[in-house]
DNA sequence: GGGACGATTCGTTTACCGTCAAAGCGTGAA
DNA sequence: TTCACGCTTTGACGGTAAACGAATCGTCCC
């Protein structure tokens, strides 16, 4: 299980239990164990549960005995329907590779960080740096209106088919809004597909770094 | 077992039973598998035998599960008389705190290396890197004249104070030869302690940049 | 050579740990 | 509300591995 969330990504307890080859009652039971060793932190999402590794200390002390095991690297597992996959809507922000590569950016530019100032009853909430709100202003998105709605700012979203967060919260809900405006993305009127425009493709390249490869691959 | 070796110390079946808080023969099976598992090797020296790491990369993944642990990396353990500790014979070398450190540098400056054309069944033969045949010539020794000798010319010889290695053979012998022609050392008469004299403490620094503190603790 | 010591092998006992089935709980959908 | 689904809890079972004592082997020292 722990060799298996190796890649960042988390995992539902089924899952977990499916790649370890035993019932999910005793999957649940390594889980609880895991959880209370705070090797893997788990984040309750409807009725699934994800788990995922508790840190990069952790996934130091795997990569260390993966070593010595010789294990073979070769396991990533993405297979999820189509264009789906590739971008979509998460209620009102944006999700799939499109919307974790975003996340990813948005993280290594250093324009959101998470916010560890709460405690630690939220861990996930982002709060902007002071070159996230020069960036998203830039961008053509009110940060101060943003900010005082009333709803949760902006918070790592866990995304359904790549197993890692993107970027939720009225600051995602605002970014969609924009891609939509400026047509960086269009919608399906009955789907949650997002169509990436050409357009689209080199605004994000231009103003975000970001190269994002088409679905070709529908599901291996 | 494995957490006390990680100083890059050797231990003995006994001594890892006891740190360990069970019987000899308990440890006896677990070193075997250790051993099987190649997480540690074993050197037969007299009725002794010796444990240590195997490698680098099982120090690493220990390290990283130490991490994990919260380990307290309090213990080291040199608990042996007292100034036999820092210097002394072994056969017609030199060991102790003295020889493990000489050894350390002839190893850092790249004199010595370790000798690994010959297969695995010696893995603990040194030989002289062109460097270190400059520098053991510049010394005084015939290094030629040391090879042709009817005996090992050089190997790693576990200290039995330090439980680290030290430099035997017939290179160690007319190291410790130059070593009391010179007065760099002294020896008792009666007794395989040596003495260090000024003199030596002065020429070990200008010729190997070796700095030896005094043997101030006898039996902490 | 004999005793001491270190280390290992063997056989036995014990205790723990992993596993699963069934039931219970909570959430989301019809 | 009801059903379906995901997950967890509980209890019981079996297997296995860890630990020890006694005996054995090998080496060193007197």
């Amino acid at each position: 299980m722990l060799a298996s969330l190796m890649d960042g990504r988390a995992r539902t307890a089924t899952e977990l239990a499916a790649i370890a080859g035993v019932t999910p009652s005793t999957a649940s039971v390594h889980l609880q164990r895991l959880s209370s060793a705070q090797l893997v932190k788990v984040l309750a999402q409807g009725k699934c549960r994800y788990y995922s590794l508790h840190g990069s200390d952790v996934a130091a002390a795997l990569e260390g005995l993966s070593v010595l095991a010789g294990a073979s690297h070769d396991p990533y597992i993405p297979r999820t329907p189509g264009p789906l996959r590739f971008a979509r809507t998460c209620y009102d922000h944006m999700a799939g590779a499109t919307g974790v590569a975003l996340h990813d950016r948005f993280t290594a530019l250093r324009w959101i960080a998470l916010d560890a100032k709460r405690g630690t009853d939220r861990e996930d909430s982002y709060s902007l740096t002071p070159e996230g709100v020069r960036a998203f202003t830039s961008l053509g998105i009110d940060v101060d209106a943003t900010r005082n709605l009333r709803r949760r700012f902006a918070y790592a979203c866990l995304d359904w088919s790549e197993r890692r967060p993107h970027l939720g919260g009225a600051l995602g809900a605002a970014l969609l809004h924009l891609a939509l405006k400026k047509r960086w993305v269009t919608q399906q009127l009955d789907s949650r597909i997002l169509t990436l425009t050409g357009n689209g493709r080199r605004e994000m390249y231009a103003r975000f770094g970001l190269t994002l490869d088409e679905p070709i691959r529908a599901a291996s």
